[in-house]
DNA sequence: TTCGGTCATCGTCGAATGGCGATATATCTT
DNA sequence: AAGATATATCGCCATTCGACGATGACCGAA
């Protein structure tokens, strides 16, 4: 990837304004559908949700809701726990955080 | 706003639950893209922008550029007044609020 | 009026997205 | 071992996105 992890002081706090662009509209593509912020909600009400149960919130195939799952993952935004079977969603509140920052920082 | 007190969150704060969603989802994907959210900031540093020095500014052709600007009017992020032959673009300070709000209560 | 500059729109293309059913994989239960 | 349950992945299809050049529309200046 990048070599931008040798400098400290610029940890994530101002990276270069367009990896700043680049990063934000990452996040805000994986929002950027009513089911997947509906799967944040979710997870913000209860914290940790199997898999099942939200196909069950959303009215999509399991399939569909298998894939937005792969993206909030991909995107940081949630993490899934193997437990048995099955998987047990959460939120990831530093990719959140870091959502909420660069939005509130435009 | 309303003075019902820190408990009645259910009465008009919040819509519907999928309304919000769905609004959220819509001002993300505004969002969505690396070039919109630079626009974004340009217009931020610089409170009202001709259309020609943000094609200088990204380095994309014009038709491309004024399609992004079209999304960005769309999702009320931006606003475009006509002067002349070209038109001087601004944030819309409002839209923009809205954006931080709905991922601030995320 | 004609010219130059600015912006929007159109048509087109390749790539990505979103949806589904079917299938594969993995785990628990009996 | 066999069956049931949960999840991921695959293939397919329709739609949307992002990019471009070309064209059209508009305005101010020459």
């Amino acid at each position: 990837m990048t070599e931008e992890g040798t400098r400290a002081l610029s940890r994530r706090t101002i990276p270069r304004p367009d990896a700043a662009d680049a990063e934000l509209a990452r996040l805000a593509r994986a929002l950027a559908h009513p089911a997947r912020v509906r799967v944040l909600r979710l997870l913000a009400r209860r914290d940790g949700c199997i898999g099942c149960d939200i196909v069950a919130d959303l009215a999509l195939a399991q399939s569909t809701v298998s894939e937005h799952l792969r993206i909030l993952k991909a995107a940081g935004l949630i993490e899934g726990e193997v437990d048995g079977p099955r998987v047990c969603y959460r939120l990831r509140r530093e990719g959140l955080a870091r959502l909420k920052a660069l939005a509130a920082a435009l």
